[in-house]
DNA sequence: ACCTGAACACCGTTCAAGT
DNA sequence: ACCTGAACACCGTTCAAGT
């Protein structure tokens, strides 16, 4: 039994549960509420006994951007490139929305964990099996990568509520006056806040323009 | 005189002595240098007194945000679109990877600054010109700065010596051996390894992908 | 072995004071 | 008006100690 006042039905620490309660505290309040001590008092634990699990915080944002490329869709080396690699894509966004702080740490990683470089392999390998040359490989890769976080990150830090978008036409008016910003002022007006614009679906757009030009660049095909 | 034993020949303080400083400090260091203790050091000043010209430390990243996207060139509204299109996004892309802290920065300000405004409204306004109907622009507009955004972030974490790149071919295969990860190795190796291999040149690659199905997908082209 | 208290060098920021 | 000192509530982390 714990030989002090802490709370008997407290689980022991782990590694695990550390990483774990990093990705909820960053999904319920940012990347910056992840702090050792806001760590501890949600694992009921002083600051202190994390270091006994992880060497220091870089390993636990290390730890925990890998934790999140786990969660997306692996593409298989099918003869049919194309949908796997469309499901890899639609994965990947749908998982870097769900933890947008998640993009940026990635980034700023040096060393890749065993995830990513699991998944680097996989989305290289189902090209590859599809008859892509090595320089068509880079591009491709280079091309689908930058377009998958570019969209994520704009996507992130959008506003959410449908009820609020009603008022963003008067407080963007307001803000920001058509005799200045005429074309920003008539686009957002006449388009983005009109009913049934969502820009979640211009992902589609996007992501179908540029396979269908690789498509087009396969020599196999 | 100063009434202090503080320098002399210290220029008076202002916001824009602030700001200025803030975004070498980030260049130098990094954003996680930029400290109001630090900036204040610079500055030869004291912390406190840098609040008399900035609200907060979320004004500095505000206004630091702001001026990075001020040094894009902004595309003119000519009937000949794509070259436009294009200076834009390669000038945004060279001034991202200059200032790579900037990239994040960015999406997380909630409130665009004039310049960001300004900017949105040029490519708009640039399309727009060329015929683009509303839809296409956002369509074109997400893809755009989803790819331009993402590539910057990509290339803003890369190794960049080019001395490095003879030894990065040994530890990378003692780090991930080909056996666990076949395809990136053989990707990185007789690819990205390879004398001649630059990734900056891929960005060109993606960009005139988007440009040429955009361009067939205008209709009054 | 697992956990902790005290301490250190950092943060941003408030408030009341100096010139 | 412009600048500052002292203080507060936060950080990550080291080191020496507890059970």
């Amino acid at each position: 039994m714990p030989s002090r006042g802490a709370d008997p039905t407290r689980p022991q620490l782990s590694r695990d549960r550390v990483v774990h309660t990093a990705v909820d505290l960053a999904d319920e309040a940012g990347i910056t509420a992840v702090t050792i001590r806001a760590l501890a008092d949600r694992l009921q634990v002083k600051p202190m006994s994390i270091y006994h699990y992880v060497a220091n915080k870089e390993a636990i944002l290390d730890a925990i951007s890998d934790l999140v490329v786990e969660q997306i869709d692996v593409p298989a080396p099918t003869a049919d490139w194309e949908p796997e690699i469309r499901r890899w894509a639609t994965s990947a966004r749908h998982t870097l929305v769900k933890h947008p702080w998640a993009i940026t740490l990635m980034q700023s990683r040096l060393t890749p964990g065993p995830a990513t470089l699991r998944h680097h392999d996989a989305v290289i390998g189902t090209l590859r099996h599809a008859g892509f040359p090595l320089p068509l490989v880079g591009h491709a890769f280079a091309t689908l990568d930058s377009y998958i976080h570019g969209f994520a990150l704009q996507e992130s830090t959008l506003p959410f509520d449908r009820d609020t978008v009603a008022d963003q036409a008067d407080t963007f008016l307001s803000h920001f006056p058509a005799e200045t910003y005429p074309h920003l002022a008539d686009f957002t007006v006449n388009h983005v806040l009109r009913p049934g614009y969502d820009f979640a679906a211009e992902f589609d757009f996007g992501l179908n323009l540029i396979l269908t030009s690789l498509s087009h660049l396969n020599p196999t095909r």
